[in-house]
DNA sequence: GATTCATATTCCTTGGCAAGCATACGGATT
DNA sequence: AATCCGTATGCTTGCCAAGGAATATGAATC
């Protein structure tokens, strides 16, 4: 994987964030909304951003698309993502998010637990 | 210092191959150029580029600017050029530049003797 | 099949950066 | 002071990315 394609998905607020959140786990796109606080073309579009240069991988459950870190991540992009996650650890940002998260945590019950089960009929975590 | 400035620096091949070349000491413009093999303006451009957000430093000794990385680098910094160091340690190009700068190096002893010599008089390393 | 919901895409405007050419600057040499 | 050398800055052009509004897609529900 180019360094220079990490670095240019690296040079945005956004992503960082959204990256930040997905080392927890996969997450779907509605709960990126709630958790960044950012409308829905600016997630998707950073997300699709992100897909098409290999950093994030998505699936499709019903209405719900699941992103997540790709299962195998290259040497480079696994050694920044600990790098980003180093750094971001005492960021206010990043650690508000990940606040966020958690509270959100029991709505998106079924994407942690290994999408077995049926996504929800509508999202309740806006 | 900010994390999206650091990525910005980093998401270009140039600049990379100047802080690739920069990890192995203080270097001076006109060696970036026989290293690099660029012309000077871009050279110039990207070192001010770096300068301006504080990944670089420089000093003037005679017609010579020598730019060296920040003495006391943040956390941040220290951390993402530690990891360029590794990714970058494989890759053909920034281990080109290596090689090339310790063909050059006798020419530029002075800088290496923490530039207590007077500069010499005429670059002849390009 | 029409509607609803979640997500993606298109179109537009705006801003910033890369690259190259020409030129300016600062210091040393003659 | 005129010149030379190393380095920096203006200027222009072209490209790409960010953001927002509107709209399209795809899947589920009624």
């Amino acid at each position: 994987m180019d360094l220079i394609k990490i670095y240019e998905c690296l040079c945005d607020r956004t992503r960082l964030r959204l990256l930040n959140v997905l080392a927890q786990g996969p997450v779907c796109v509605c709960h990126f909304q709630a958790v960044l606080g950012e409308p829905q073309v600016k997630i998707s579009k950073h997300l699709g951003y992100l897909r098409e240069r290999g950093l994030v991988e998505c699936e499709r459950h019903g209405n719900w698309v699941v992103y997540a870190l790709p299962t195998k991540p290259p040497r480079e992009l696994k050694a920044n993502l600990a790098c980003l996650q180093d750094c971001a650890r005492e960021n206010a940002v990043f650690k508000r998010d990940l606040a966020r998260l958690k509270k959100i945590e029991p709505a998106c019950a079924w994407v942690r637990a290994g999408e077995q089960e049926k996504a929800p009929g509508q999202c309740r975590c806006r």
